[in-house]
DNA sequence: TTATAAAATGATATAAGATAACATAATTAT
DNA sequence: ATAATTATGTTATCTTATATCATTTTATAA
């Protein structure tokens, strides 16, 4: 069975998407007892905004553009929250292209794979029990023990297919 | 069916990897008109001679180190040979460790997956049609046009698991 | 409730990976 | 031989990520 969810050329209501996510976070935090703290939450929320895996530095100058409190969000408070989001499974981290991305199943502990748009970089999240069987199946006949997986399929979107043809 | 090779932490002769891939990167340059510089091939061979993914970098102080020549060879030409290397398949880049590694089917073109220790990085080749046909199936019906893959499994190698248990 | 420990953030510096831009050298084609 | 193309040299810089230590905030316990 396919699971997929955040096809984000697909029309959907994406603001709904970020306030369930923060709200699942939440709950995630409080059973978990760890502290979704303001900047934790700000950090989460400004990559849930976008439908492109975020940067690390394009979410510190999205931190001093959407802040304006004065004083600037750097480079290492921002990794800390990113590391803290990684390891709640609450975002993830497309190698391919060194940015982050919130996920939609935290509970599935790290068995999605990713359909990243070459050309608008839009990214969709995806979980098959036919894929993680055939990955852990491959890895035990050379007797390797699988514990993560970075499965990133790169190629085009609908919507960049239209406009390649075009 | 299940192709594997480069075991890394199967015994044995690496020797012969390094001959047999280096000659086939020669066949491969002459058959699509490509040059197989020397720093092209040192480059190469700098790569295969580790069972780790190499960083650029690495590379970079690799040569410097066993080439002795006096003059360094600097960051952009080891790029610049890396990027050639990709393009004809020769080595693949590993996304979670920001290193490459040679390939050893390089017509193949992009449809292996690695699975590489957590613990040591030793990196092995694999490829199935099964994952490939996945793949493709799962992306089709979210009407994603798959181009490559970055598939890297992370986890112990059987060397390491024994070590894991002592 | 105040002292203490633990956790989180601020601030500065720097490591590590990758590329831009322009000059020069080597190869190939005319 | 000369021009065009391709490859390499050189310097500087950009991007991503982390180490280190100071300070603040939050939790815990006397």
């Amino acid at each position: 069975m396919l699971t997929y969810s955040r096809l984000a050329y697909q029309a959907h209501d994406h603001q709904r998407c970020i306030v369930t996510a923060l709200e699942r976070a939440r709950v995630l935090c409080e059973e978990s007892h760890a502290r979704l703290t303001p900047i934790r939450e700000i950090v989460l929320k400004t990559i849930w905004a976008s439908h492109q895996p975020l940067g690390a530095y394009n979410i510190v100058d999205n931190l001093a553009l959407n802040l304006h409190t004065g004083k600037r969000i750097k480079a290492p408070t921002v990794y800390r929250a990113i590391e803290f989001l990684l390891n709640l499974g609450l975002i993830h981290r497309i190698a391919s292209l060194n940015a982050y991305i919130g996920r939609s199943f935290p509970e599935n502990t790290h068995n999605d794979f990713f359909l990243i748009c070459r050309i608008c970089h839009s990214t969709a999240e995806c979980s098959t029990e036919q894929m993680n069987s055939i990955i852990l199946h491959t890895a035990e006949r050379t007797g390797f023990q699988v514990e993560t997986q970075v499965v990133e399929i790169i190629g085009l979107c609908p919507k960049c297919q239209q406009e390649q043809i075009l």
